[in-house]
DNA sequence: ACCTGAACACCGTTCAAGT
DNA sequence: ACCTGAACACCGTTCAAGT
C-alpha cells in the first residue's frame, strides 16, 4: 500500500535513502569480514554509487561504525528485556534466559559484539558506549531490587550485585565471541553457570 | 660486559635488531594510539629505516599484531601466577589477589587486552589465544582443585567452576578496558565482587 | 538536497636491486 | 642476511562542480 517509488527496478538506490542501505550492506560486511575489511569506497561500490557519497551521511567512518553499534545496542537490549520480561518465573529462571539470550546473541553477532564494546576514544562514543551500558544494566538492577524484595536475593547495593551478574555474563559472550570459549559448550552449561552464580562456589 | 657494537651513536638500529625495535615502538603507538592507529609505515619512518624493511620480520601487520598480543598473554599469564602464588592464603585471598592482578593489567594495559581478545578469522591465531586462555586457565582450575580438596570449594567439575571465576573476571577486565565501566569503582568493589562470587547471590 | 569526479595524502605488500 | 626504492593497488577525506 504505502509504495512510494514508481518504478522499482531502475535504479534502486542514488536517490532512495543511501543511509540506510549503506548501513544494512556495512552490516552484511560486518558479519562477514568483519569490522576491520569494512571499507566505504567499497561499500559505495556495492551499492552503486560515487565513492564519496557515504560522506554526505556519515561524517567519517567512525561515525558509521557508530551507528552499526547503536543500532546493535539496541538490538541487544530488546533482546535482553524480552527474555527477562516474565516476572511470574522463579528467579533463577528469569536469569537463566537472560544469559541464554545474551550468550545467543554474542553467538549470531560476535562481530557486533566486538564493535559494541571496542574502546572508545572518543569521549563522546565512550558516553554513549556507558549510557547503552547503564541502560540494560538499570533493568537488570530492576530484576534484582524486586527479587531482594521477594527476599529471593541478598540484601545490599542492587548495584553491586548487578555488576557481579552482568560482568559474569559479559565474560562468557565476550570470550565466545572471541573464540576464546567454545560457544556450544558455553551454552550446554549455562544453566549450571548461572546455579553456580546464584549459590556461589563455596559450599552451603 | 657482554656490549658488542662498537659505536651506540651513529646508528642505533639498520643493522641492529630491527624486530625487537619495531615491537617496542608499536607496543608504544598501541597503548597511545591504539591498534587502530598502528601503521607499518609509520613504525618505519619513525624508527628511520625503509617501509619495506618491516617486512623482513613480519610477513604482514597482523604478524606484528599476533606478536604484540603473544607478548600480551605472556606478560598476563606471569601477572596472574605471581599472584596467585600464595598457597598459604586463604582461598578467597588468593582469588582476590588474583582479580586485582587481572584488573590491574586491563587498567595499565586497555588496548593491549582489546588486541588479545581480539576475534581473530585466521585459525591458527585462533588456536593460539585459545592455547593462551587455557593455559592460564589451567593455573586457575589447579587452584580450585586444590580448594576442594580442602572442602574451601563445592564439589563439581572443576572446569565448570573455573569457567564461572574467569567468566566474571574476564567480564570485569572487558568491560573496564572498553571504558563501559569505570576502573576506580571496579577495583574499590573488588573485594565484595569475589565475596559474592564465592558465597552466591541467594540468601545462605 | 544529494551526488559526482578529481585531487590529496596516506596505506600494505611485493620485488628487483643493492650492500 | 638484511635493507632500499620504486611500483601497484588500494584507502579515507575534502571540495568544487554538477543535477
Amino acid at each position: 500500500m504505502p509504495r512510494r517509488s514508481p518504478s522499482p527496478t531502475s535504479r534502486p538506490y542514488h536517490h532512495g535513502d543511501l543511509r540506510a542501505t549503506l548501513l544494512k550492506s556495512a552490516e552484511r560486511t560486518l558479519r562477514e569480514k568483519g569490522a576491520g575489511a569494512l571499507s566505504l569506497r567499497e561499500l559505495a561500490r556495492d551499492i552503486g554509487v560515487s565513492h564519496a557519497a557515504p560522506g554526505r551521511h556519515f561524517k567519517d567512518k567512525q561515525a558509521l561504525l557508530d551507528a552499526l553499534a547503536l543500532d546493535g545496542y539496541e538490538r541487544l537490549h530488546q533482546a535482553l528485556t524480552t527474555a527477562a520480561g516474565h516476572p511470574d518465573r522463579d528467579f533463577e529462571e528469569q536469569m537463566t534466559a537472560l544469559a541464554r539470550a545474551y550468550l545467543g546473541f554474542a553467538v549470531e553477532n560476535p562481530e557486533l559484539l566486538e564493535l559494541m564494546f571496542a574502546r572508545k576514544r572518543d569521549p563522546d562514543s565512550s558516553a554513549q558506549l556507558a549510557g547503552a551500558v547503564d541502560r540494560s544494566l538499570g533493568s537488570l538492577t530492576r530484576m534484582f531490587t524486586a527479587a531482594q524484595e521477594r527476599g529471593e536475593i541478598i540484601q545490599g547495593d542492587p548495584e553491586h550485585i548487578t555488576t557481579v551478574a552482568a560482568a559474569s555474563l559479559h565474560g562468557l559472550a565476550a570470550l565466545i565471541a572471541s573464540c576464546a570459549l567454545d560457544a556450544e559448550a558455553a551454552l550446554d552449561g549455562l544453566d549450571e553457570h548461572v546455579h553456580l552464580l546464584l549459590y556461589g562456589l563455596k559450599p552451603r
